[in-house]
DNA sequence: TGTACATCAGTGAACGCGCGTTCACTGATGTAC
DNA sequence: TGTACATCAGTGAACGCGCGTTCACTGATGTAC
């Protein structure tokens, strides 16, 4: 790792933080783990001696909050960027959800990062309440226009659990057998999730549904939602 | 950390054994993370100097390996132990799904680097692969009673996926402002995901629902779901 | 236009620490005679 | 029953390493005169 920067001028210090966390995320996405991010591998890549770094990150956990807070900010862009092109709110929901899926399986060590330590300063929390935000309002409006029904807030976090369980399986287990490609599991994710939220929010909890005769009103169910009449007896 | 263990007899040296997958389990319990898992900690907690736990374990991966192993049977135990007390497949998938929920978030580290690291060697790959079969063979179950259609290897996934993001996002975000208990939150999941597996395996991917006339069919498809008959005008 | 100086982006060397791991050793125990 | 011995479950001290972090410093740059 030959240092290759050049000293920048004054007033152009600030340069080096972004071509430092430019450095951190690239040393992730090499290395697969987050072990790898060290100060030390960190300013090597960077191309600078260990203690520049700190002329800009307090310590180790200054900088890795920075990483959290700069791929937050990206996925929200994206997730709010694609999930506009849909007018239909339930439509809308699947392709934010998999835009999210999409920069997940992209960006797997970041997400995981992102995923499995609690947030821990305000900017970072902020950022990913914002990102979260942005989907509870679609569900929101879902609820709004009848699709799905029930309190928003709980749909939101079943719909998204549903897709962050299985964009995290696939990140974490890529050794599995995975019957199909990612982009197919995800779709029958979103699916599942979708018609499983819509219908499930109509369904009290007290209600018991007779197991024999469960399969025939799966079948009526299904043609209800694809024909518009009754299902052929 | 006093040393209170008395030498074991020759011959009863592999109660030490036993003795340190409790000290490194109990460890992970106490601190909440695994880095707390070192060599040193495993053998002050056991109660006995460091390198006498390398007597049992070659090195920290074979121990963290046996820890994994442990972890699974127990788990794989008490899934099949409680889906065994549903005679309906349909709902001894949903009980297998709450005992898998429960067990995770009475052990959340645990579970956590049993999901987040690739099943290592052959045995706890086999462990784990024992564990997943089970709630496969139930899914395929369902598919033979007819509650669920399609190729139950996808299906079992998409449960599978469902319920470990529910788990996996109350272990890792103990501070988000869930809205109501993990098991509350737990039972919907299974819902939404069983509802959803059921319903979205019988709908082709080709099937386009018109977006204007979704609210009135889900409402039909709920009501088949309920009632015998036809949904009222 | 030339020169002394303040600024500030970075350097080089070192610190203390906890870690995984090794190695020569000890001392209680069961056993052979 | 008494004693020498082999066994083996552990000990104590040390190793080298990479880590986060600190501190006194350097040297190119823009600026004041």
């Amino acid at each position: 790792m030959t240092r290759t920067r050049s000293r920048a001028r004054p007033g152009e210090g600030a340069r080096l933080r972004d071509d430092i966390l430019d450095a951190a995320e690239a040393l992730l996405e090499e290395s697969g783990t987050e072990e790898a991010l060290t100060m030390r591998a960190v300013a090597a890549k960077t191309g600078v001696t260990t203690p520049a770094v700190y002329l800009h990150f307090a310590d180790k956990e200054a900088l890795l909050e920075a990483v959290c807070l700069r791929v937050w900010s990206q996925l929200g862009a994206k997730v709010r960027e694609r999930g506009k092109t849909r007018s239909n709110p339930f439509s809308a929901l699947a392709e934010q959800g998999r835009t999210f899926a999409q920069f997940a399986l992209a960006h797997p060590i970041q997400y995981r990062v992102l995923m499995m330590r609690p947030s821990m300063t305000r900017g970072v929390s902020e950022a990913a309440q914002a990102c979260y935000q942005f989907h509870a309002d679609t569900v929101t409006q879902c609820v709004e226009s009848g699709i799905l029904q029930g309190d928003s807030e709980r749909l939101a976090l079943s719909l998204w659990a549903a897709l962050h369980g299985c964009v995290s399986l696939l990140i974490a287990q890529p050794d599995f057998p995975w019957p199909d490609t990612p982009d197919a599991i995800v779709e029958d994710a979103i699916r599942m999730a979708g018609y499983g939220t819509a219908i499930s929010s109509r369904i009290p909890h007290s209600a018991r549904i007779p197991s024999s005769d469960l399969p025939r009103r799966l079948d009526a169910a299904a043609d209800q939602l694809m024909n518009d009449g009754p299902p052929e007896a």
